[in-house]
DNA sequence: GCCGTTTTCGGCCCGACTGTTTTCAGTCG
């Protein structure tokens, strides 16, 4: 049993106790429960085995012993017992933005509403508008949410699998004794995955069977196919390992890259199958191509690119000289400014923008002019403690729903960079949104357009903008706008940001890290940028920092 | 249900926004 399946379990159980009504606070400790066994990088059911299970924050004795459950029959009998009364289908309903336990709840007792298939029958009815406190807008609402979550299919973040692919793919070079490479969407950097792709340099699937069973976090190797030895991880992600003889092995990385299409243009060069190579660089160049990045290997144009010699020189870690979006225990951060700066600072980062948020958003203890103030104090201290890192006074600050600002322009002037971003109100009509962006975007003080769109991968839809609007507004006022390296979020997306460079916009590329940890997600943000084509140049934190400072004096 | 350098009981994130209704419950971040 996966922690994943595990976690899953968890999780629908304290969905159906919150339809019931139950104790919020028991609710959530099942979610959180839930979320730490995620996470977790080792086998719950190691942990259970030697009792340990309750030394994990988050689990008690309570949860322990359900999990203990779980994994000795495959049930949870409390959850059975409430299937009952309840259908497990009901939790497929919370996912609908804007529809919550209460009103799952509701639809089940008053209308007998218990799956998505219900409640749509029911929206195109027009009876969900007999229910008190829900109009046609609703219906409307729902309507939508269905579409959307029909039109997602469920896949992991790439920040789920790619860290975990990397232990796989670094233990199993050790047990072979070969070359063990990362390949397919994950290695594009394509920000959902499906699986993990590895090619290992071996000859024989049978060693890789076996060194694949010694490894932690696998659970189960399954019976190997022509193509590769299947195996199932820890976190429920299917593991596929193809075994590639040295002669062949830049072929198949060529090959398990992907994406199919791009492959399929290059066996159409190639007049059949792929050229034998031993290296990718070798099998290009056997096709008269130069070597192309993964990121960009989509069939969106790197072919003729390269044909012609116009591959773009793409921004690499490498080139990031600092973060221009990140939070502290000011605000909703998890580490101070000093543990930030440290942690920036010892990722090699010049400059450091220390932007908690403001007061509109109440729930991150968003900060009021004066406690930014007294924050500038704090910055001013750490700054002395540690000199080798520029920390930039900054705030990310709310765009209201009329695109005004949620501090005063002369305390935003003190500031050496503002962030601008909304949190609420993401499903404005497009007009109306498109306004309230580009008055933020005209702002005089206001720098990066943070998180633009407020999507989250797979979970809620961003806002709606005419984005030619939008780009040439920030094109005109010299604003950069973000991507966000947050694994759920990566927004501006690949596409949305190969738009904005070509309509000339610079790109900030910030971790909106709230913890020193989170400074690691930058890869990801980086390897979205690569899927956008973008060079250095056009993104605003490969500056060094006397180049950023006058850019911010502009 | 979990947790504890004030606690083994009494907290636990709580305020803004939304849609609908006409004073607020429910959702969300």
């Amino acid at each position: 049993m996966t922690n994943r399946e595990v976690a899953t379990l968890l999780r629908h159980y304290a969905d159906l106790l919150e339809i019931q009504g139950e104790n919020p606070f028991r609710v959530q400790a099942y979610l959180r429960a839930a979320e730490v066994i995620d996470r977790l990088s080792t086998p719950v059911a190691l942990l259970a085995a030697e009792n340990s299970l309750t030394a994990i924050p988050g689990i008690g004795s309570g949860i322990a012993a359900a999990i203990d459950e779980i994994l000795g029959t495959g049930r949870l009998s409390a959850l059975d017992a409430l299937q009952g009364e309840l259908p497990g289908s009901l939790v497929t309903l919370l996912n609908l933005p804007g529809i919550g336990p209460k009103t799952v709840g509701r639809l089940y007792r008053e209308l007998g509403i218990a799956t998505l298939a219900d409640l749509e029958e029911a929206a195109l009815a027009g009876r969900i508008r007999q229910l008190k406190g829900l109009g046609a807008n609703a219906e409307q609402r729902i309507l939508e949410g269905i579409r959307f979550l029909r039109s997602v299919s469920r896949r992991f973040l790439l920040g789920e699998l790619l860290p975990m692919a990397e232990r796989l793919a670094c233990q199993l070079a050790q047990q072979l004794g070969a070359e063990v490479a990362v390949v397919g969407s994950i290695r594009r950097m394509r920000e959902t995955v499906g699986n993990i792709n590895l090619v290992a340099g071996v000859a024989d699937q049978a060693v890789i069977v076996h060194a694949l069973g010694s490894l932690p976090e696998i659970i189960e190797v399954h019976e190997p196919t022509p193509a590769f030895v299947p195996a199932l991880s820890t976190n429920g992600a299917e593991v596929q390992v193809v075994a590639a003889t040295p002669e062949r092995f830049g072929t198949e990385l060529v090959r398990w890259t992907g994406n199919w299409q791009h492959v399929e243009e290059l066996s159409a060069i190639a007049g059949g199958a792929l050229p034998l190579a031993p290296t990718e660089e070798a099998c290009y160049q056997a096709l008269g191509l130069p070597w192309i990045p993964p990121e960009l290997r989509e069939n969106r144009g790197e072919l003729d690119a390269a044909l012609r010699g116009r591959l773009p020189q793409l921004i690499t870690l490498e080139d990031v000289q600092g973060d221009l979006h990140t939070h502290t225990t000011w605000s909703d951060g998890r580490g101070s400014i000093l543990e930030m700066a440290m942690a920036a600072r010892d990722r090699g980062y010049r400059y450091l923008a220390v932007a908690d948020h403001s007061a509109g958003l109440g729930v991150a203890r968003g900060l009021d002019a004066e406690r930014l103030r007294e924050q500038w104090r704090e910055i001013e201290a750490v700054q002395a403690r540690v000199p080798a890192i520029r920390i930039l006074r900054s705030c990310e600050v709310e765009v209201r729903r009329d695109g005004s600002l949620d501090l005063p322009d002369e305390v935003l002037a003190e500031l050496d960079l503002v962030v601008a971003s909304l949190h609420a109100g993401l499903r404005l009509p497009r007009d109306e949104q498109t306004e309230r962006i580009i008055r933020a975007i005209r702002h005089p003080h206001v720098d990066i357009i943070a998180h633009p769109t407020g999507r989250l991968i797979d979970r809620r839809p961003g806002a709606d903008y005419d984005w030619d609007r939008v780009f040439a507004a920030a094109r005109e006022a010299g604003k950069a706008l973000e991507i966000n390296c947050g694994p759920e979020r990566l927004d501006l997306n690949d596409e949305l940001a190969r738009q904005a460079l070509d309509a000339g916009v610079m790109l900030a590329i910030n971790s909106d890290a709230h913890a020193p940890d989170d400074f690691a997600w930058m890869r990801y943000g980086i390897g979205n940028a690569r899927r956008a084509w973008a060079r250095p140049d056009q993104v605003l934190n490969t500056m060094p920092l006397e180049a950023l400072l006058s850019w911010l004096a502009r």
